[in-house]
DNA sequence: CTGATTCTTTGAATCGTTTCATTGTTACGA
DNA sequence: TCGTAACAATGAAACGATTCAAAGAATCAG
C-alpha cells in the first residue's frame, strides 16, 4: 500500500523545486518546455495525483458548490440537479448533492457538512427555518441562492417558478372543462410551494360561481402518499367525490391515478379529471397520460448557478430574484369533456 | 467578509493551547470539564466550524465515498444511491454521487475527481475499461466495489444481480403466456447488463421450439430512446410485428409503451405483451401497468457499502461477490392471455 | 513532607499544495 | 565586454487541524 506521491516526490524525481512542479500544474507558460517535459514525465512515472485537500487548505475554499434539494426521489429535483451540474462544470466547479427529504434535521446536517467542506456557495430549496444559518454563511463569504423558492426579502438571490400562477392555471383548466367540485390533493401546506399552488387554485375557484375547492392534505408527497389519499377519496359516498382533482405534484397525481384505476368505479377523465404539477418525464406514460404544469427545470438549474456565479464575482452583489412562468400541459387525464 | 475562525482563534479566545481545542473536539474525556466549557463557549462565540480540508490533509484521506452510476435519470440508480447514502451515514461517511451517463470520458473524469478528493473508497458501475485505473487506486489504498456488475476475477468485491437469470425470467414469462415472436429492445449490448439479459432471453427462447428472438438495439436507454424504437416497430408491416417485447429496462419499456399507445393499432397485452426491467416505482402507474423484473435496490446499495467497509477494515481483505436474484413481477402489460 | 502516580495541558512538527520575493540564467543591444 | 532586461527556477512561509512527547499540576499513600 503505497503512500500517494506528493508534489515533493515529483520534484525530487524530476530534480526541480516544488514551486516549479506547482507552476507546471497551474502556470504552464512560466516554465520552460524542457523542464516542463521532465516534470510531466515524473508525474506520469509516479502516477502523481493532486491532493485536493491541501489545495483547498491553501486556497481557503473548495471548488465545489453544495445543492440541497427537498427530495431526490422526485424527478423534478433530479432534473434541476443535472442542469446545475452541467452549468457548474462550465465554471470548473463540481456540485455536491444533498437530499433533505423535507426534513429540517437532515437539511441542517447537510449545511454543516457543506460548511465544513468550505463549499464556494450553496443552492438550497429550504425546508426549515434556515435564514439565520444562511446569514451566518454569507458573513463568512459563502453566498446562497434559493432554488424553487422566492426570496422573502431582497437579501438573497433566488430562482423560482410562480407557484400561485401555476396553481391558478391548473385549477382554471379544470374549471374550463366544466368541473366544479374540485379537490386539491397535497403534501403539507407548510411547504411554501404547496401553499402557493393552493392559493392560486383558490383564486381560480373564486372567479367561478358554484365552484368549490376541497383541500386534502397528507404528510407525504410521494406516489405512495398519493395512493393513500386516492384510496380515501374512492372510499367516499358517490356524491362526495370531486369531479376534478389537482395534485400538488406529479408523484401524488400518479398515486391518486393508481388508486382510481384499481377500483374500476371511476373513469379518468370522464368521471374525474386529474392534473398534476411538475410535468416529470413519467407523466406522459401514465395509465392515463397526465396533464400537468410544466416547470423549466433546465433553466432553473442553469440560472441558479449563474446567480451564484454573480454573487461570487462581485464584492457587493445586487441580489436578483428570477421568477419563471409555469406552463399548462394538457393530456388525456383532463382532455375531452369540455363544456 | 470575515475569515472563518480557526482552531487557533478559538485557542486564543479561550486561553488554552490549540492541542486542547483539538482534544475537546476529538477526545473530550481527556479534557477537564472546566476547560472544556471554556473552549466550547469560545467555539460558540466565534461560530467556529472545523475545516475539513485541513483535517483531511492531516489524516491522509477524507470521510467520503465515491459512487459512480450509469444514469441518475434512471430511478433504479437513484434508489441504489439513496440506500448507499443511508448505509454510509451509519459508518459516519458521506457519499459523493457521480453520473457517468454511460460515457467513458465522464466516468474517467469522476475517477480523477474522486482520486483528487482522496475518497476512502469507490463504488462504481463501470462503463469503460477501468480495470487498470482501479488497480492503480487499490495500490494507493483506495478499495473499489463494483456495483450492479459481477467482478470478472476475484480481485474485486462486487454486488450484482443475476442478469442472465433476469433475462431468462422475462423471456420465459412471455413464452409462458403464449408469445413466440419475441423482440428484445435494448440499449447498446456493449453494456454488460444488457448483454447478459439478452443472453438469458436467448436461453429461454432456445428451450421452446418455434420461438424466435429479434434484437432491436439503440444507442440510448431512456424513455425517449424507447419511444424511437417503438415508432420503428409500429411502422412495420403487421406480420413483422413481435407479439412479445422485452425491454432491457423500464425506461425503454415506458417509451415503447407510449409509442404503441399513441398509434391505437395495437393493444397491450392482447396484441403485444410488454415487459421491462428494474421495476421502478413508475412501472406500476404506467398507461398499462408494466410487468417487470425487480431488483433489490435497497439491498444492493446497503451491501455495496458493507463490502467496502470490509475492504477498509481488513489489511488483506478477501474479496466477495454478492449476487442477488431478480424477481418477476407480473402486471397488466403481460397479464391475461395465458395459453 | 516526599515521592510516586495520575490527570491535564502544552506547543512544535506534520500533512501537500500554492504563493511570492529572491536568486540565477540567458539574450541582446550598445 | 558590459549592463540590462526578460525569463526561469528556487525554496521558505502559510493554510488549519491533529498528534504526541514532554512538561506541569493535582492527588495520595506512607
Amino acid at each position: 500500500m503505497l503512500r500517494s506521491a506528493s508534489i515533493k516526490d515529483v520534484a525530487n524525481h524530476a530534480r526541480v523545486a516544488v514551486g516549479t512542479v506547482s507552476n507546471v500544474l497551474n502556470n504552464p507558460d512560466r516554465v520552460s518546455p524542457r523542464t516542463k517535459d521532465r516534470v510531466l514525465q515524473a508525474i506520469e512515472e509516479l502516477g502523481f495525483v493532486r491532493n485536493d485537500a491541501a489545495r483547498q487548505l491553501r486556497a481557503g475554499h473548495s471548488r465545489t458548490i453544495g445543492l440541497i434539494v427537498l427530495d431526490v426521489g422526485n424527478p423534478f429535483f433530479t432534473a434541476v440537479a443535472r442542469a446545475a451540474e452541467d452549468a457548474a462544470a462550465l465554471h470548473g466547479s463540481a456540485v455536491l448533492l444533498g437530499d433533505s427529504g423535507h426534513d429540517a434535521g437532515r437539511e441542517s446536517g447537510y449545511i454543516d457538512l457543506f460548511q465544513e467542506q468550505r463549499v464556494q456557495g450553496l443552492l438550497i430549496s429550504p425546508v426549515g427555518d434556515v435564514e439565520e444559518r444562511l446569514d451566518q454563511l454569507r458573513e463568512r463569504g459563502v453566498p446562497t441562492v434559493l432554488v424553487d423558492r422566492l426570496a422573502d426579502d431582497a437579501s438573497y438571490s433566488s430562482v423560482s417558478v410562480n407557484d400561485v400562477e401555476g396553481g391558478f392555471l391548473a385549477a382554471r383548466h379544470l374549471l374550463d372543462i366544466g368541473r366544479r367540485r374540485l379537490a386539491f390533493v397535497t403534501g403539507p401546506t407548510s411547504v411554501r410551494q404547496f401553499a402557493d399552488r393552493l392559493e392560486g387554485a383558490r383564486r381560480a375557484v373564486a372567479d367561478v360561481s358554484g365552484a368549490s375547492l376541497e383541500v386534502v392534505e397528507s404528510d407525504g408527497q410521494t406516489v405512495l402518499a398519493g395512493r393513500g389519499m386516492g384510496d380515501q377519496l374512492v372510499g367516499r359516498s358517490a356524491d362526495k367525490i370531486p369531479d376534478g382533482i389537482f395534485c400538488a405534484n406529479d408523484l401524488l397525481a400518479l398515486g391518486v391515478m393508481q388508486s382510481l384505476a384499481m377500483t374500476h368505479t371511476f373513469r379518468i377523465p370522464e368521471d374525474v379529471a386529474l392534473i398534476g404539477y411538475d410535468d416529470i418525464d413519467f407523466a406522459v406514460s401514465a395509465v392515463v397520460p397526465l396533464s400537468s404544469i410544466r416547470q423549466p427545470t433546465e433553466a432553473i438549474g442553469r440560472t441558479a448557478i449563474e446567480l451564484l456565479a454573480e454573487e461570487l464575482d462581485e464584492t457587493h452583489p445586487r441580489h436578483r430574484a428570477v421568477v419563471f412562468t409555469p406552463e399548462l400541459v394538457v393530456r388525456q387525464s383532463t382532455a375531452g369533456a369540455a363544456v
